[in-house]
DNA sequence: ATTTGAAACCAATTTGATATTGGTATAGGG
DNA sequence: CCCTATACCAATATCAAATTGGTTTCAAAT
């Protein structure tokens, strides 16, 4: 009976003994209750303690680990999405990616640029507004992907990510296709000309500014909801441009 | 000769009474080939000229696809990490950092300005490194949570696990606890101080300082493999705070 | 000599069958 | 009742075979 408080010494022994710095597997528990002497039972109470000790760590079809379980997703899509709201999202991106875009305009390569441009004239060339999202997204996270560093494309993606989650099921009210003289068309192709020409100052303010536009957009076009207490604190910020 | 064109023609037909919305998967080139009645080479010239058209998309292995290529998804902790380094990481920081202490500076309460006083008195209280490091992580949370933008804290939480993943490991060399005048003591309280004063500019601006300094630590203080290309271009755009 | 086309070969990927492995239920014995 | 052993379950790993886009080769045609 007192087998199992044995099992437990045993196994303690034996982590004591180990490398922590890497993620050593335990034999599996058939093996090691055999090994030990102990029952399955058994050996499986002592592991339970060490794993509420984070000493271990198991998953089925896996094995038993040493050390701390591995960090799962703490960042769920849906879950941020569901605490949010289309004003936090828009505030966030306002803050995100004006500097995306300095940095884009920053290590841009020729390649980006023209793949920048190919969403340019696809948007123009768009018979409906789902073609045309479709190429304006694809247009900010080409500028993103421009910035040539994975962490902040996957933050991006990350914003991004929510933002369709959060503002789902949003239809355009108006036109059934973009006209010829919607904003974001100029205020697109500034965007690029800014980062070709390696003003990063420039492209941060276009940014900026082009992104309130699209809020106030947001806003005007749409039932617009409480959620949608417009923040527009900070504005003045948006200082002259190099342009 | 001209039979090239007739598959591309073809093709044409093929995809344009396709329905879009669906990434459907083209017949594999062996197949497509045969019943087109044209060379594989042939079909290949076609399909490549309609993958530069972004029309199409292909993998070895998967197939070919109607549409644009998906975007690889980078929303995985590790994965970011694993094609990562600690360059781009600090980068990210020093390009996302300043603006969440502008954003805190605009909407921190008072409760988040005590919380981050009880880091700043932690840390300097701490006996060890990781003490210390485990308070200023916190303190910098803090200033996340301080926006109250769920989306931006997330995006913060996740700049930072994929930080945690790709720094481990890095040992202190030195003396074995922060000493009493530690640049950063002196830096955190004055980003809190600006906070507290809802001077966002200057918070930015420290935060940025701070952030630059803490990178040199870096540089310095450790071995520095080939991954740590400075990157300290743009860093005269720090212009003179609001101080 | 150059181009074309069929076949062979390559590497990435999928698929499917089999084996591991932690978790759980069941039956038997003390 | 408690313990053990066994069987079973679902998630995962492993490995071989088949697919599939990409590349090379080589002979035939022009």
């Amino acid at each position: 009976m007192d087998q199992g408080e044995g099992a437990l010494t045993q196994l303690r022994a034996y982590l004591a003994q180990q490398d922590l710095s890497k993620d050593t597997k335990l034999p599996p528990e058939r093996e090691l209750c055999e090994r030990l002497g102990v029952s399955r039972a058994e050996l499986r109470k002592a592991l339970a303690i060490l794993e509420r000790e984070r000493m271990v760590w198991r998953h089925v079809g896996k094995g038993t680990f040493i050390g701390a379980r591995p960090e799962s997703d703490l960042a769920k899509i849906s879950d941020v999405a569901h605490h949010s709201n289309p004003a936090q999202v828009m505030r966030a991106r306002l803050i995100i990616e004006p500097e995306i875009a300095a940095e884009a305009a920053l290590h841009a390569t020729s390649e980006d640029l023209s793949e920048m441009t190919i969403c340019l004239q696809r948007s123009r060339e768009a018979d409906t507004w789902r073609q045309y999202e479709n190429w304006d997204n694809r247009l900010h996270r080409t500028i993103a992907q421009a910035t040539h560093n994975t962490v902040l494309l996957a933050l991006f993606d990350n914003l991004n990510a929510v933002r369709r989650t959060v503002v789902w099921g949003r239809l355009r009210a108006g036109p059934s296709r973009p006209p010829a003289n919607h904003h974001s068309f100029a205020q697109h192709e500034a965007i690029v000309r800014a980062i070709a020409e390696r003003d990063c100052h420039l492209a941060r303010n276009l940014m900026h500014k082009h992104l309130n536009r699209v809020q106030a957009g947001l806003l005007n076009g749409q039932g617009t909801e409480a959620a949608w207490q417009s923040r527009d604190e900070e504005d003045q910020e948006l200082k002259s441009g190099t342009s």
